[in-house]
RNA sequence: GAUUCCGUAGCUCAGCGGUAGAGCAUCUGACUUUUAAUCAGAGGGUCCUGGGUUCAAAUCCCAGCGGGAUCACCA
């Protein structure tokens, strides 16, 4: 907790006994490190109260109590731990029943099953399990005696020696035992873990103290974005941190959720993209940029879609679209491999997804044609184009443009059918305001959007770096939101000086990592990758 | 936002008009090389909330709250 004041106090320590708990912790702020401890060392109020209370809950506090009664503190300070569970397992792998090490270890973790009165606990810690075996033989009568009041759910801390046991458990015989913290509520089921999905995402740590599949989900998810950076600096790219609060909501057409500065009594939105400040950096001529970043869109939510949710953003000067195809493919198919034993195979629901590259690559047009039989490039008019989607059964808003009519018809007919992973390239310039013109098509931009699963996962650009383009695109942009398309861009015209200044051609790519976590842990839900996903609020 | 399904003990779930149930967890006791430990016993409920129908509602109907799924918007 932050201790903001250095204001000294002269108030004598008696003088505190007689302050009302909750008053105490006030002081606590503006004490010397030595009062501070005088204080801490008092010994604590008898815990009676939790937010709610129960007959489980109770039986717990006795237990602490009579820890308490025997000089113990449920809650000291530190431990020191000498080995983790999941290295031992792998260490002693070859560990014949029966045998004994003399390897002696401290270990700590979390109570998870509780068998033999005790003689047997199963004790998890972050990297899995290993029992603990207490007997009179190796542990002294009085820490036998405080084993009567361990519960399941407890955190401890054991020093003893390796061995297995004859039926095959690698086990610590238990020499000294260490109340670290005492819980006070009961634990989930221990076989079936907890299924309500509301208590998995509003309480995740229950999820994650109880479900071995979310915790490998979650680490599974650390290992991607940890190789993502990894990948990515290997390359010599920088990694860097730009606004989260814009004065202007640019780079994605999405809808932002907006909040006020007061100092400077200002308007700011919540990113939705952070594309505009990494490319001001390439201008400012750092060539290879990327940031791994949380964006906000104040939009729906859904099994694909979290209001706050995680991309990376990758800009590389004197590249293109197509350089980043082939880097798309190399983070992917590597992060794959990262958190797969190699494979670029992985389930998904009754699928099987390969991410080996390369992958295919096919023109938007041209899968629009292959489903449709129409080859939208003969009818560059709006309306005709509009016309031609309406008899294919695909109604367009009034007013689409024709990028917007081809893009409604591949959404409609071709997206879903995306299951391996493609690149889908040459996306009308109408939908592209920050993709440079293709070099071979006006309609067209050097973009693309990287498919599997029928999800977009990627997204990249040749970027444009012409600041006249770019305005008169901007200005596209400005009289769409005028006809109510609130999620077309806002005019950034300090992003058009920065192009007056001149950018290198760059070649930019974002990818989904929340989505790519999905794909690659086999999650049906965007929220079984989001550790605390946004839920309606509730008051208990 | 629309449609639809769900909400019962701390957890996982049965029950679906007629006295509120099981397993785990908890408590008491037994046992002591177990591993979803076992054995004997006990306690534990706002059946999400509020209305309604009925002799009788956890159960049927309506509304609300929360959650899931699908759709729309979107990545």
């Amino acid at each position: 907790m932050p201790c903001r004041s250095t204001k000294s106090s002269a108030s004598a320590p008696a003088a505190m006994n007689i302050l009302k708990p909750a008053f105490r912790i006030t002081i606590w702020c503006w004490k010397s490190n030595l009062l501070k401890e005088t204080i801490m060392s008092q010994k604590p109020a008898a815990p009676q109260q939790v937010t709610d209370s129960n007959a489980l809950v109770e039986a717990k506090i006795e237990n602490l109590k009579h820890l308490q009664a025997r000089g113990v503190n449920p809650f000291p300070y530190r431990f020191d731990v000498s080995a983790f569970a999941d290295d031992l397992q792998k260490k002693h792998e070859k560990l014949e029943n029966g045998a004994m090490t003399e390897e002696r270890v401290s270990v700590a973790g979390r109570i998870m099953a509780y068998r033999n009165s005790g003689m047997f606990i199963d004790l998890r810690d972050a990297t899995g399990k290993i029992q603990i075996f207490s007997h009179k033989q190796s542990l002294p009568p009085e820490l036998l005696e405080q084993l009567k009041f361990y519960d399941i759910g407890d955190i401890i801390g054991v020093t003893g020696i390796v061995r297995r046991t004859p039926p095959g458990e690698l086990t610590i015989n238990a020499e000294k035992l260490e109340m670290l913290s005492k819980s006070v509520r009961p634990l989930p089921e221990k076989y079936h873990g907890i299924h309500d999905t509301e208590i998995k995402y509003r309480q995740r740590y229950l999820d994650l103290i109880t479900n071995e599949g979310s915790r490998e989900t979650f680490r599974k998810r650390s290992a991607i974005i940890a190789y993502v950076r990894q990948i990515l600096t290997g390359e010599q790219f920088m990694e860097v941190e730009t606004p989260m609060l814009h004065p202007i909501a640019g780079g994605a057409n999405a809808k932002p959720f907006s909040t006020h500065h007061n100092a400077l009594d200002m308007k700011l939105y919540l990113r939705i993209a952070p594309e505009l400040y990494l490319k001001r950096l390439v201008i400012g001529g750092f060539d290879r940029v990327f940031e791994i970043n949380r964006c906000f869109r104040n939009e729906g939510i859904s099994v694909k879609h979290n209001p706050e949710f995680t991309s990376v953003e990758i800009y590389q000067a004197y590249a293109d679209y197509n350089d980043m195809m082939s880097l798309t493919e190399r983070i992917v198919e590597g992060a794959c491999k990262a958190v797969n034993h190699g494979q670029t195979k992985v389930s998904f629901g009754d699928r099987e997804i390969d991410f080996k590259a390369p992958w295919a690559r096919k023109t938007m047009v041209e899968l629009v044609q292959e489903k449709t039989g129409v080859d939208f490039t003969t009818i560059p008019d709006a309306a005709a184009a509009a016309e031609k989607a309406k008899l294919l059964g695909i109604p367009t808003k009034p007013g689409s443009n024709w990028g917007e009519v081809v893009e409604a018809i591949f959404a409609e007919k071709v997206e879903a059918e995306l299951i391996q992973p493609i690149h889908i390239v040459d996306l009308p310039k109408d939908i592209s305001p920050l993709a440079k013109v293709h070099r071979t098509n006006e309609n067209l931009t050097e973009r693309f959007e990287s498919y599997a699963n029928g999800w977009e996962i990627a997204n990249a650009f040749s970027e444009l770096t012409d600041p006249f383009d770019q305005l008169a695109r901007f200005k596209d942009q400005m009289s769409a939101r005028e006809k109510g398309n609130d999620e077309a861009q806002m005019l950034d015209e300090d992003f058009v000086e920065a192009l007056e200044y001149g950018m290198p051609p760059t070649g930019g790519l974002g990818i989904g990592l929340d989505r790519l976590v999905m794909l690659l842990t086999n999650s049906a839900s965007i929220r079984d990758v989001i550790a605390f996903p946004t839920l309606r609020h509730v008051t208990k």
